[in-house]
RNA sequence: GCGGAUAUGGCGUAAUUGGUAGCCGCGCUAGAUUUAGGAUCUAGUGCCGUAAGGCGUGUGGGUUCGAGUCCCUCUAUCCGCACCA
């Protein structure tokens, strides 16, 4: 009986299935374990073999901790909204949800087909209407939610109101749009749409005019981590800045406990660092340069922060102040209007329409160093000096107060442009040169610098700070990169908002009315009139007020998922306390580190919001995070001799003006080409001919993405019918380790094959299943107990590429001892099943086990065992190792040391002379000075 | 520019964490079996050398009886952030 993996496997997986064995529920006699994959976006083109490689491993450590006797939670779901399903449907006209519904289907198979655990009785669906009706639901308590800087949590938006109408808005610390200052009498005086409009700068889900990243080609809005280089993640389309009104979320107020919260998560120090620079925290001063009364117009009244004419700038170099040769405004700064004389105001006017003109990519692209100057002054605090004001794109309006003091010398883009306008720079550090360059460095001890002189860098900081906060000349101040998310996008395909509009103000359906369902469009494009496509819905309204047009972004549904598969049929909560308790958060999360600025970001809002208010337990939702390397295409090409459809072998290619193409690598086999099957690939190629090398076509190769259109894209699906999904499974986890990117290589997968195929036939005696009944031998015995240790120790620090080499080892060492014993195969079985559940489960079977593979406990090595009979330890000679010896565990060093000495290999290099020196290490000799 | 990571045979990688560098697999060489191919089995395979031996973990230095592993220098590659004041 050969090793007919496909039999087995479509036994096995029949019996998984029929058997609910992967269901799991709540069991409080066991401690849970949560392992989470992120869940997939049905593309249409399917799964390739770099898909899977996460899903293998988790589905390894899930079944491993089931055999730990652990409750494992192992779901599986789908991130369902989203731009291509609508972008087809714009095309065809097809409703989204039948493309994704025919999408999941087909990722479902192929899921199917590789043996994975899931608990498919806890799917879900972004995109059904019983899964968001809780992304709307958290959304609504976002909107009736604001952020107590005090407290540093969400509050209910009620205690605001109450604050308000007692006391005014002056005892509130609260993160907001912008400041307003009124007395509790005031308040109670405002109109039902004033106050609105107050509390809406106060919500944690708000509507606000902001600066926006539109895309005209996609028609929608796009949050800061699916721009890159401003062209969007999707298509790659320019992206534009705009002020549009916009649903956006306060994430920026949770900076500092996302930030915090990296301490106390398992996840790479990497992945951990982007998070920092996206968060961005600098520790700095807002400082305040008063206006010279010359500078500013006389005709505009003063209505800047403080009452006072003055610009409030940050820094982190509170110690270059004296350094401070002009200031520089950003075009869109508040402050320019203020500050233009009148004599500069044609040419600002025509510098700012000219930076409006050019994207964000183009600033980007060409650093050109641009600017005017205002005509205004300021005065320098510490020095008293008048600085000039100018205005320059260099300078950022989100950023800080959108206005800068310039420190030519300590920074590199003021000297730049110091540089380019003439302007004075000032050193403020002994001996160093700013004659070609700034000096960055926050190194050195000042000069030129007042009541600073002498001291250095840091301590400079320091002091000017104090100096700052005592002479009420500004505050001290942190200040944050990251930004709120934009959570409007003008597109079909996604969460309706759970909002309609009366007397232009937003307000939220009742909870107990959701989920309101996405509504019918004629088509899915933006209306006649520019709005989004739900403009198009009949009806769209609620008790006769229009319903908000936009719908959320993809990031909305993937927010909370891993808490909804905690309980998926709830229909009274999102999550019901019992299960939130008792699962808590993820344990193991799996997935690419595409998502370390997005996904991850905002799931560690959401969830600190969820627990805020008191929904969930845990301040993080995901414990323990690996990232899976990317499994890269291995590209094949050929090279057609050009006018011609002649192709010329790889070695020779250069003898001939060519063209490169890719070709099927499926049709080739080390880098050699089936060229019968080529002639066929494609009609064109039927009369190609070939220039060999030495009687066969080389082809050229390379590693690239794997892609349909590279014509490298290696299906799981015909690995599967030519291997079997074990083989696939331990293939790649073979392959590397985990976190590495790799190029697929489908050349090795032999050995991997073979090696199964190895170990069924060890328990196979002309064509029947043969075991022995004799007890094991003590070397049998040490090589089960040695793998059972690796294996297990390789699992638990995710080393699976070393844990299969382990097995191999294993099995090639019992084909030597010819052991088919069933005291050695009954573990191994265990061990082997979270790698090769198929094989390991037809195994198990055939040794009269009833009970499925997955119901056993992981076997305990025996470490006494284990010792006692490892022996050989290297013996080495003035640091050189010349042979190993047995040695007995022996806790008497000395008695050690004279057996070493008196063995007649030491003697012969000894040579009769006392050694100077024995070095023992952990209990065993090491090396003999002599 | 700032930050993170990596560097070992022809290739993917391993090294009990400071103790015989190259496990396991691919590939390659030779042989056995087979009508042939495939499959399987045996032996070999870091480099130089007929051999003895020598040299070898990106570079140069250091610590140590002993370094792929620890410290410093430089180099290369990959990733993240980037007019963030």
């Amino acid at each position: 009986m050969e090793y007919n993996f496909l039999r087995i496997e479509e036994k096995w997986q029949k019996y998984w299935n029929q058997n609910n064995i992967y269901k799991t529920d709540i069991d409080k006699s066991k401690p849970k374990y949560y392992v989470l994959d992120m869940f997939p976006y049905p593309s249409g083109a399917g799964l390739h073999v770099g898909h899977p490689l996460g899903y293998i491993a988790s589905d390894i450590y899930s079944r491993y901790k089931t055999l730990k006797g652990f409750n494992v939670l192992h779901p599986m779901g789908f991130d369902a909204f989203g731009l291509p399903a609508e972008q087809y449907a714009v095309e065809t006209g097809q409703h989204p949800e039948i493309t994704t519904e025919k999408n999941i289907e087909r990722y479902r198979e192929q899921l199917d087909k590789l043996g994975f655990c899931y608990d498919w009785d806890r799917e879900v669906k972004t995109c059904s209407p019983e899964y968001y009706k809780w992304t709307q639901w958290a959304f609504i308590r976002m909107f009736n939610s604001y952020y107590c800087n005090d407290a540093q949590q969400a509050r209910p938006i009620s205690e605001l109101i109450e604050a308000f109408e007692t006391e005014g808005s002056g005892c509130i610390n609260a993160a907001c749009n912008e400041q307003h200052i009124f007395m509790a009498e005031e308040w109670k005086a405002k109109s039902k749409k004033e106050q609105q409009e107050i509390l809406m700068n106060y919500r944690i889900a708000y509507l606000a005019d902001t600066m926006v990243n539109w895309c005209a080609y996609l028609g929608t809005v796009l949050a800061n981590d699916e721009v890159v280089n401003g062209l969007s993640v999707r298509g790659g389309f320019p992206v534009e800045q705009r002020k549009m009104r916009q649903w956006s979320l306060r994430v920026s107020a949770y900076a500092q406990r996302l930030l915090d919260g990296l301490e106390t998560i398992e996840w790479t120090e990497s992945l951990k660092e982007t998070q920092k620079n996206w968060i961005g925290r600098s520790e700095g001063v807002e400082i305040r340069f008063d206006l010279s009364p010359q500078g500013t117009t006389s005709s505009t009244p003063s209505i800047l922060p403080c009452g006072e004419r003055s610009i409030i700038v940050f820094t982190t170099r509170a110690d270059t102040i004296f350094g401070v040769t002009f200031m520089v405004l950003a075009p869109e700064s508040e402050y320019v209007a203020q500050i233009v004389t009148p004599e500069q105001k044609a040419e600002v006017k025509t510098y700012i329409a000219s930076t409006k003109r050019r994207t964000e990519r183009e600033r980007i692209a060409d650093r050109k160093i641009t600017g005017v100057f205002s005509g205004g002054y300021a005065i320098n605090p510490f020095s008293g000096e008048k600085v000039p004001i100018w205005i320059s794109d260099y300078v950022l309006a989100g950023y800080g107060t959108g206005a800068i003091m310039a420190v030519p010398a300590h920074d590199s883009r003021d000297y730049a442009f110091a540089k380019h306008f003439g302007l004075p720079i000032i050193p403020l550090i002994d001996g160093c040169d700013v004659s070609e360059e700034s000096f960055d460095a926050k190194e050195g001890v000042m000069v030129n610098s007042g009541f600073l002189n002498g001291l250095t860098v840091p301590e400079a900081i320091r002091k000017a700070k104090e100096y700052i906060s005592d002479n009420n000349l500004g505050t001290i101040k942190v200040n944050y990169r990251l930004r709120d998310a934009i959570f409007s996008r003008q597109r079909y395909w996604g969460e309706p908002f759970p909002v309609y509009y009366q007397d232009g103000m937003p307000y939220n359906i009742p909870e107990e009315q959701l989920p309101l369902v996405l509504p019918e469009v004629d088509k899915f494009l933006p209306t006649e009139t520019g709005e989004p496509p739900l403009g198009r819905a009949k009806n769209w309204t609620y008790k006769g007020y229009p319903l908000e047009l936009s719908t959320m972004p993809g990031f909305a549904g993937s927010s909370a998922y891993y808490l909804r598969y905690m309980d998926p049929h709830n229909t009274e909560a999102l999550v019901s306390k019992e299960a939130d308790e008792y699962w808590r958060n993820v344990d193991l999360y799996i997935g690419g580190t595409e998502h370390a600025t997005g996904h991850l970001i905002y799931s560690r809002f959401w969830n600190k919001f969820l627990y805020d208010i008191g929904v969930v337990v845990e301040q993080e939702p995901f414990k323990k995070l690996i990232n899976q390397g990317m499994i890269q295409g291995c590209s094949n090409f050929v090279y057609r001799i050009k006018g011609t459809n002649t192709f010329v072998s790889y070695g020779l290619k250069d003898n001939y003006d060519t063209s490169e193409l890719h070709v099927d690598v499926n049709i080739v086999n080390n880098n050699i080409l089936d060229t019968k099957r080529f002639k066929l690939w494609r009609p064109e190629y039927e009369t190609a001919e070939f220039v060999f090398e030495d009687g066969e076509y080389y082809c050229g190769s390379a590693v690239e993405k794997m892609s349909k259109s590279l014509y490298n894209v290696v299906n799981p699906d015909d690995i599967v019918v030519t291997y079997g999904a074990d083989t696939l499974r331990l293939y790649e986890m073979f392959l590397g380790p985990l976190e590495q990117s790799k190029p697929w290589d489908t050349k090795g997968i032999d050995g991997v094959h073979r090696f199964l195929r190895k170990f069924w036939r060890l328990f196979h005696h002309s064509n029947d299943f043969f075991v022995s009944e004799d007890a094991a031998t003590k070397d049998e015995l040490k090589v089960l107990h040695k793998t059972i240790k690796k294996v297990q120790s390789d699992i638990e620090s995710f080393s699976f590429n070393t844990a299969v080499s382990a097995f191999m080892i294993c099995v090639n060492e019992l084909v030597d001892l010819k052991c088919n014993k069933k005291e050695i195969l009954e573990p191994l079985t265990i061990i082997l099943s979270p790698f090769a559940p198929h094989i390991a489960e037809e195994l198990w079977h055939l040794l009269g086990n009833t009970a499925s593979v997955v119901t056993a406990s992981f076997p305990e090595y025996d470490e006494s065992f284990l010792i006692e009979n490892s022996f050989k330890y290297p013996i080495s000679f003035n640091g050189k190792t010349r042979f190993k010896m047995e040695l007995p565990l022996d806790d008497d060093i000395e008695q050690l040391k004279k057996t070493v000495l008196a063995s007649p290999q030491t003697q012969k290099f000894i040579d009769g002379k006392e050694p100077k020196k024995v070095i023992v290490v952990k209990g065993k000799i090491v090396n003999i000075v002599i």
